[in-house]
RNA sequence: GGAGUAGGCGAGGUGGUUGCUCCUUCUUCUCUUCACGAGGAUGAAGGGGAGGAAAGUCCGAACUCCAGAGGGCAGGAUGGUCGCUAACAGCGACUCCGAGCGAUCGGAGGAAAGUGCCACAGAAAACAUACCGCCCUAUAAGAAGGCAAUUUUGCCUGUCUUGCAGGGUAAGGGUGAAAAGGUGAGGUAAGAGCUCACCGUUCUGGUGGUGACAUCAGAAGCAUGGUAAACCCCAUCCGGAGCAAGACCAAAUUGGCCCCGUUUGAGACGGCCCGUCUACAGGGGCGGGUAGGUCGCUUAUCCCUUUGAGCAAUCAAGGGGUUAGAUAAAUAACCACCCCCGCCAAUGCCUUAGCGGGAACAGAAUUCGGCUUACGACCUACUCCAGCC
RNA sequence: GGGCGAUUAACUCAGUGGUAGAGUGCUACCUUCACACGGUAGAAGUCACAGGUUCAAAUCCUGUAUCGCCCA
């Protein structure tokens, strides 16, 4: 009931995602590039990014599933509402199930830190 | 063991936790209407949820919009014959040619309508001229031989060499991818389809076949090299763009058009009022149309099966079935048990325990029919070659 | 999703069946006290890949790969 991803909860409109990309602050990591804003929704959105250079639809989409189920399970982390871009880097063919999922996890630790400092 | 052809199948099964999308039914709330009702949100239950290539976008259609009297030109596509299909560059059967020991595979109109090209080499690359060569005739010189003569010399020739002229030839000629029917015999001054036999080619006729073509007989001595995935000719077909096609609803903002603009704002006429005019504020309406949304959107030239026709592709009749409809784009992550395969451990076998694996190519985007390309873990059938018994 | 196009030397491009070229760059030598400019010479290519037509293919035909452009 709690890690539903609905519709709502994510980002669809090119104005919205040039608007991140303008003044979002970024995260990189070895796997993933993590572009982050914060909304006035009472809720927190996000989108995912695969580009052509990962590999072909299946990869692509096997990618976008996993990091789709990893915010889906971790949404508690996130205390503010933030919009989210989560980008995949080319070196995410290498990766597996866990060191994706552990990659993923210390980065949202470390951006609600910081949102909350600061 | 190797090879070939045709076909099937395409992530083993059950359960659980979290989660996505669509449909149906129900509950609650909200909006609107006199009412029937309609839309949205939340929750619950049930059900459906990627492929043989979904791919490349190479062909053909359906469907939509645009253009369009009719016909032609240009341009493009196809190309043995007959059939099948809505259509096709697809499929089936057959014909001929070629490759392979073979199962089998590949190719296919016209070069005698015309134009172009055929580098290098070669005599010549397409009116068969002509170079070398071969041969005949005439002639000049030389040699040889013979005759006459004292010698110089003169005369003669079924002889030889060289030159020149006229003629006959296409047998032979380093080449080249390709050289003007091939082989053999006769024939001739030398040669030649010049003549003959066989093979090949072309034409005519008969027979068989719907036809491509096959076969038999006769004739022509043979004239016509290759290239049409060069231009071209012949036959048949083709309007263009594509679901981001297209249709509908339609916020905000700017601009456009129409009406009102009064008993109340502004300006003009006027000394003032009434009144008239302008249409600047302001108000109302209209159409186009952006963001956004809805439809198109999945039942269609469909799939399965039985019978009949046909060698087959396929067709006809009957019965049954409904099988994804997303739009920053839906099938995933983890766990448990069973099944199968491989490896290791105590000795040959069994059993038990452990570890690893259950793939590859690849993701619907309007929908079908094909082709091509990628993959082959597996399974089935048939056939050929080689080896052993 | 649907339409188009390109690929030749390190780079930018010619080359419309018959020996693969130009400019820039690179290397060596000359010139200069030295450098630049200039001059001379040279190297560098699986014509993206694979099959076919042809005597002969960068060129013609078919398929594959990579890169790019357009359409609401």
């Amino acid at each position: 009931m709690h890690e539903i991803l609905s519709p709502q909860e994510r980002i669809k409109k090119k104005r919205d995602f040039l608007l991140i990309y303008r003044r979002g602050k970024r995260y990189r990591g070895k796997y993933l590039i993590l572009i982050y804003l914060p909304n006035d929704l009472k809720f927190s959105r996000m989108a995912v990014v695969t580009s052509k250079k990962i590999g072909n639809a299946v990869k692509r989409n096997k990618i976008k599933r996993w990091i789709r189920t990893l915010y889906r399970r971790n949404k508690k982390l996130l205390k503010n509402s933030l919009d989210l871009i989560i980008i995949s880097k080319k070196e995410i063919q290498e990766a597996s199930w866990l060191a994706l999922k552990e990659e993923y996890l210390t980065a949202i630790k470390s951006i609600s830190q910081k949102n909350q400092t600061g």
